[in-house]
RNA sequence: GGUCUCAUAGUUCAACGGAUAGAACACCAGUUUGCGGAACUGGCGAUCCAGGUUCGAUUCCUGGUGAGACCA
């Protein structure tokens, strides 16, 4: 509707100014389907707002093909539609636009320790790296899931060096345990035994030295948990809808950065300090004088991000490379990028660091040592188990794998949404009741709007294929909701500017309670005559394709029944 | 101590510098012959404080207050 009227407008009036035309929603208590407005352009050619106003009203009046009416409410322009072209533009509106067509995106998320499983703040993690991955991909991008994989150090020796001291062979089989969740154990109970004896860190970092000079018995002990943990992980990804293009093992990579090092004191970018180390000068950045390599020649996490950055870059050579990483990291993501770019590995516009706020509880911060942490796969098993339940009561009929598969899926839908109905910037303090509420505002609320749509569709009978609806007969009681579906496409591009997917959360649930609303007040199947059915149900059929495609970008699914 | 982020109904969250700040939960009052009530309708109720920029500020700037993160 929007290109027709600037189109329009381009043609018929100012081709420049005609593009500068802002245009938003009516408000409530205002009338009309579509309101313009001039303050950019008034300022840009000193002309008062409703002055232009009033030239474009006199333009857009010659039009009555598209235009009804129009009516002029202070500096804003109030439109009123044709019936039969605005849902007519409704009814055709695609679900598939392409604005990122062969731009290559990297997004890195998750990042785990192998230590133990994943928990709560991975979750806030991975519902962000979907949607924005999704999101790209949705808009004709190729998208690259990358991973890394935190897996040596000293936290990982902890567990190690626990479960070499009592783990007596133990194995997860023998447990009957997820296997990071086996793994995970043994990091709790070396936090234990620690406490009792403060000893055991000389042990650690004897162990962390023998699994750097390559210590057979070290190395075959980190080989096997490490192996338990991934696998562990995996099944938790698989069960969120995650996939991995590739994953960047720390192991790999932590030693590597050093050449870079040598690199950049040679181009002149790093310096050598006084005392050995190398070092870089960001200060006029306001980001001080920073170690990029220790004395020692160890290097330090930024070193090895480097490394990696520069091999994703001669990976996938993408357009962007995007880092969901929670927002304590802010300044290290400066630093690197500050290097990335002088370094000429990766220009700074092509960085992006996508922080978010941490989870807290309502008592306060996780912390694994203290056993507070809510775990991803606990938490979603008692989401699945709640659904479960439902289901069965509603759908008593359903076999029991369906009925499990589909708590699995509201489960998802349960708390990606959750965890993505707050922007990223803010942290959110989990509330378990909340989370697991399937009422109101909730990824389950949207998925039934989208079973229920399905549902009459199916009892219809009529081969929407084959019959061409009047779109001339629908009327305002679709205005409102057909309005919301031709803002679909704006939705998704200013989430994708802003990389942030609660734009389309709430668009998503805005329009999911519009279709509620009129679905309620308005019957389709037994409209008043088999033309509004006809056309209801086309208008029905474009609601679900878009909270389908909507949904699909958050990394939810509709199930069959619910 | 320095840097960064956040502050909106009782609670949890929305709001490209634009019309009377929008939802959900909770609370109160309703919807029986329904295409699925995990729903719908109505009510109650908010921009931390003080300045500034602007025709217009929840949004931008300065200074406070409070919370969090990071760097020494």
């Amino acid at each position: 509707m929007k290109s027709l009227i600037i189109e329009y407008l381009k043609k018929n009036w100012n081709a420049d100014q005609a593009e500068k035309i802002q245009f938003s929603p009516v408000p409530k208590e205002q009338e009309g389907d579509l309101a313009l407005s001039f303050f950019e352009l008034a300022k840009e050619i000193k002309k008062a707002p409703i002055q232009i106003a009033q030239e474009v009203e006199g333009v857009l009046q010659k039009n009555n093909t598209i235009i009804e009416k129009t009516n002029i409410s202070g500096p804003y322009l109030n439109l009123f539609f044709q019936n039969d072209v605005f849902f007519e533009q409704v009814l055709e509106s695609s679900v598939d636009f392409v604005t990122q067509k062969n731009k290559t995106i990297v997004i890195e998320f998750s990042g785990p320790n192998t230590n133990k499983p994943l928990h709560l703040g991975h979750m806030r993690n991975h519902a962000l790296g979907i949607a924005m991955s999704n999101l790209y991909e949705a808009l004709g991008a190729n998208v690259k899931r990358v991973n890394i994989i935190n897996d040596r150090g000293v936290h990982i020796c902890k567990s190690m060096l626990a479960y070499q001291k009592f783990g007596n062979g133990d194995t997860p089989e023998k447990q009957q345990l997820k296997t990071d969740h086996f793994v995970g154990q043994y990091y709790v109970r070396y936090e234990q035994e620690f406490k009792k004896d403060p000893n055991l860190k000389d042990e650690i970092q004897t162990m962390l030295v023998a699994w750097e000079e390559g210590d057979k018995d070290v190395r075959a002990i980190w080989k096997k948990m490490n192996d338990w943990t991934l696998s562990g992980h995996q099944k938790t990804y698989e069960r969120q809808g995650i996939a991995f293009e590739k994953s960047y093992y720390e192991s790999d990579w932590y030693r590597k950065g050093s050449e870079i090092a040598q690199q950049g004191l040679k181009k002149d970018i790093f310096q050598k300090r006084s005392d050995g180390a190398i070092t870089i000068d960001l200060i006029d950045e306001g980001l001080d004088e920073k170690v990029v390599l220790r004395a020692d020649g160890t290097s330090i996490y930024l070193t090895q991000d480097l490394a990696v950055a520069s091999q994703r870059e001669k990976d996938f050579h993408p357009d962007q490379m995007i880092y969901v990483v929670a927002d304590e990291q802010n300044y290290h993501f400066k630093v690197l990028f500050a290097c990335l770019d002088r370094l000429q590995l990766l220009a700074r516009e092509k960085l992006y660091h996508l922080g978010y706020g941490l989870v807290h509880l309502p008592e306060g911060r996780m912390k694994s040592r203290e056993g507070t942490v809510v775990d991803a796969d606990n938490l979603m098993d008692e989401l699945s188990a709640l659904a479960l339940v439902e289901i069965q009561s509603r759908n008593p009929d359903l076999e029991e794998s369906v009925q499990k598969q589909i708590a699995e899926q509201i489960m998802n839908a349960a708390w990606k949404f959750y965890l993505l109905s707050t922007s990223p910037r803010k942290s959110i303090t989990f509330d378990p009741k909340k989370s697991i509420a399937f009422e109101g505002a909730t990824g389950p609320y949207l998925q039934y709007a989208g079973v229920r749509i399905r549902s009459i569709l199916a009892k219809s009978n009529i081969n929407l294929g084959k019959t061409k609806p009047n779109s001339s007969v629908l009327g305002d009681a679709e205005k409102p909701l057909g309005a919301k579906i031709l803002a679909f496409e704006d939705t998704l591009q200013q989430a994708l500017e802003s990389k942030n997917p609660t734009y389309l959360v709430t668009y998503l649930l805005e329009l999911a309670q519009l279709w509620s609303s009129y679905y309620s007040a308005n019957s389709i199947l037994k409209a008043d005559t088999e033309e509004l059915k006809i056309a209801r149900l086309y208008f029905a059929q474009k609601m679900y394709s878009i909270l389908e495609k909507g949904l699909g970008i958050l990394g939810i699914e509709i199930p069959e029944k619910m």
